[in-house]
DNA sequence: CTCTGGATTAGCT
DNA sequence: GCTAATCCAGAGC
């Protein structure tokens, strides 16, 4: 494995060659919400041709199944939303406008099909590669299409469980609940009463966050 | 089969 | 604030 250079910020954050522990399929088997916020501070790692591309999840959106006109499995069962209907745990990534790929983590039990859409990160390893993937722009991974293309994160990875090479979570930090705000969610507004739902979760006074 | 619009982003006005 | 970029799932016929 290549060797990875990081800030003595991040290598306090990050131990990428000791004690990697990944999150338990239980920690995605709860209520969403719970799973939405408890997934902030946690580490997204991906491989890619022998590199770690890490960062530490910072805004989250939950969607909840046939109770929210939000969520694409709301109507349910189809062969896009498929992964939903898995046990918690697995990746939803699905294409959006033509060119972007968005990365959802399922969550619950078997049949019920809901997701937490990781919408920012904080980069802590693989920058330099995050970068060439983004083509150096200075926004690195703050949007969920933004944080996918920095990743490499696509199609692939559909239905991909996410305590396996190479693409996994692992155990991060948690943040106390009062570091964490909750407020509505971004693009929805074609879902009515559920666009107003507070069910967007950031980390407070963090600056990877994609809109204010 | 055709048509429409989207869990977005960047760049311009 | 506005809109182009660009594809495919879902809906309607």
């Amino acid at each position: 494995m290549k060797k990875i250079i990081l800030t003595e910020k991040n290598r306090l954050l990050f131990n990428y060659n000791e004690k990697i522990e990944k999150l338990p399929v239980d920690f995605f088997l709860d209520d969403t919400q719970k799973v939405a916020k408890a997934l902030l501070g946690q580490f997204l790692v991906r491989i890619l041709n022998g590199n770690i591309i890490a960062g530490k999840i910072v805004e989250t959106e939950a969607y909840l199944g046939f109770n929210d006109p939000a969520c694409h499995s709301y109507k349910g069962k189809s062969e896009r939303v498929k992964p939903m209907f898995n046990q918690g745990g697995v990746a939803y990534v699905y294409f959006i406008y033509g060119m972007y790929h968005c990365f959802n983590v399922v969550t619950q039990q078997k049949g019920v099909p809901e997701a937490v859409l990781i919408r920012a990160i904080e980069p802590l390893a693989g920058i330099d590669i995050m970068k060439k993937l983004r083509d150096y722009r200075k926004n690195l991974t703050s949007g969920p299409a933004n944080l996918c293309k920095a990743m490499e994160i696509d199609k692939r990875f559909n239905n991909h469980p996410l305590n396996a090479n190479p693409l996994y979570l692992q155990k991060g930090v948690q943040i106390p609940d009062n570091q964490i705000i909750k407020t509505t969610r971004i693009g929805v507004n074609y879902a009515g009463e559920a666009a107003r739902w507070n069910l967007r979760f950031y980390i407070l006074n963090n600056q990877f966050i994609s809109k204010k």
